[in-house]
RNA sequence: GGAGAGGUGGCCGAGUUGGUCGAAGGCGGCGGUUUGCUAAACCGUUAUACGGUUAAUAGCCGUAUCGGGGGUUCAAAUCCCCCCCUCUCCGCCA
């Protein structure tokens, strides 16, 4: 959410950062227009709430000295209800406030390349030297049946179409490199590991950004105000929803485990196949609570963070920053991580590391104190996937697969699996 | 799921025959006095949001906020209704 006096008072500059993104200016003046009625209901409200007030206390008095107070009496039963009147209409007009708020995108940062589709990302470094394989690589898929790592054709008889069955060394891998994941966060980096609830309520979807505006990318519980987590962004960054952290508390840096729910309702085509995009995946996310000074360089840390895993389990890949039209709705500037996929002959997302300012702080009204008397304010949050487990998985497959149909284990998550390589 | 108890300011905790209660008292925090230093003691201060005024995110004025929402009333922390959460007991269950 943006700051509604910012919004007001800066117009013309909220109007042309956010038409990068192709929103219309009169959503802007819209929201301005709302907002001066509102303004001129709260004068008249808090004029009449104070003459009831005053009258209030004289009627009191009038009694206590054993006076009649008829007159004052039936005078306030009329402001009474002029009160109550004016209030159901500013709380109308409140509402409708905040919610055409919830629905504006965040500022872009002045560094987000212009571009209207992802093929507009801009590539900012590669690492690792791609495979050269002397025979046709198979696909994770091809290498998953022919090494019984998984089975997608059971899964979809039991759940539909998007779920997957790991077996064997396929679920030993995935399990593996969720720990493999999770130490390196919170041993070499340091993050504080939570293991948080999977279902939210809409207050919480509210704060992060994905509510309301898509909720069709979400599981929602029948019967109940429940949502299943897209990604554990969600709980992490609410932890401390509503809340005045001291400046010592500052940074906060969590990682989780979780198991991500999403509907991808429209998504298509070539990612249909295979683990590319599920229904329910797992991932490691990192999240952190900062100070707004210096977070830009957060979000270089939290990247490089995100690397370190795929240096490690050494997969080649490269980061790109988003454009402004591949941003999403809550981020001022995006970095992904893309890793080389060679059965597609091309990089793939595995990451996104996101910077939000405060726009989440705002929406879930999580604030800190600069100093023990300073006024609360709105801390800056960040997020990014350390690394999304399913990805890495297909990578790992298709990256160190032999001629022989067998994938080699990389070294530093061989004590994870167990093993150094996966064979028939 | 059933029965009972309870949710008050950073914390603890008064306040329920409705009115002078944003709310006693204590603790903690901040500022100060005293003092070789520290401690103790004493004095003062101590919320958030919104609106107005203003150069001001300083002051001042106003309004709201006692789990959330609604109702009764001129007036509600106090009365009524619904919901949420916590605790205890019972049931069920990994």
């Amino acid at each position: 959410m943006l700051d509604l006096k910012l919004i007001c008072e800066e117009s013309n500059r909220v109007i042309q950062n956010l038409s990068r993104r192709g929103v219309d200016s009169k959503t802007i003046s819209d929201i301005c227009a709302l907002n001066q009625d509102r303004k001129k209901m709260i004068q008249e409200l808090e004029a009449l709430r104070q003459k009831q007030n005053s009258v209030s206390k004289d009627i009191v008095r009038l009694k206590q000295e054993k006076k009649e107070a008829t007159d004052e009496l039936k005078n306030m039963k009329k402001v009474a209800s002029e009160a109550k009147d004016l209030e159901l209409k500013l709380q109308a007009q409140e509402a409708k406030l905040k919610d055409a708020l919830l629905w504006v995108p965040n500022l872009l940062h002045e560094s987000v390349p212009e571009g209207k589709t992802s093929a507009q990302n801009v590539e900012i470094r590669k690492w690792g030297k791609l495979p050269e394989f002397q025979f046709t690589p198979l696909d994770h898929e091809q290498l998953g049946e022919k090494l019984n790592l998984l089975s997608i054709k059971r899964a979809a008889t039991l759940s539909g179409s998007r779920f997957t069955f790991l077996t064997g060394w396929g679920a030993k891998l995935e399990r593996s490199l969720i720990n493999f994941m999770l130490d390196i966060n919170t041993q070499e980096g340091a993050y504080h590991e939570i293991f948080p609830p999977l279902l939210v309520n809409a207050e919480t979807l509210t704060g992060t950004g994905q509510l309301p505006k898509f909720k069709q990318d979400l599981f929602k519980i029948e019967n109940h105000d429940l949502y299943l987590i897209p990604t554990a962004e969600v709980p992490l960054t609410n932890f401390y929803r509503g809340e005045i952290l001291s400046k010592d508390a500052l940074p906060v840096q969590f990682t989780a485990y979780t198991p991500c729910f999403r509907s991808e309702a429209g998504s298509y085509g070539k990612d249909v196949r295979g683990l590319i995009r599920q229904h329910q995946f797992n991932k490691v996310e990192i999240v952190k609570i900062v100070e707004p000074e210096h977070s830009y360089q957060h979000l270089e840390s939290l990247t490089q963070d995100a690397e370190k895993i795929l240096q490690r389990l050494e997969l080649p890949y490269r980061v790109v920053a988003l454009c402004s039209a591949d941003t999403g709705f809550g981020a001022t500037k995006t970095y992904d991580l893309e890793v080389w996929i060679p059965s597609q002959k091309t990089y793939r997302e595995i990451s996104s590391c996101s910077h939000f300012e405060d726009f989440q702080a705002r929406r879930m009204n999580l604030r800190y104190r600069p100093t023990s008397t300073a006024k609360p304010q709105y801390p800056h949050t960040l997020n990014g996937s350390a690394l999304a487990v399913g990805r890495t998985w297909v990578a790992i497959l298709e990256n160190f697969q032999q001629k022989d149909g067998s994938v080699l284990i990389p070294k530093a998550l061989q004590p994870y699996v167990g093993t150094d390589i996966i064979k028939m």
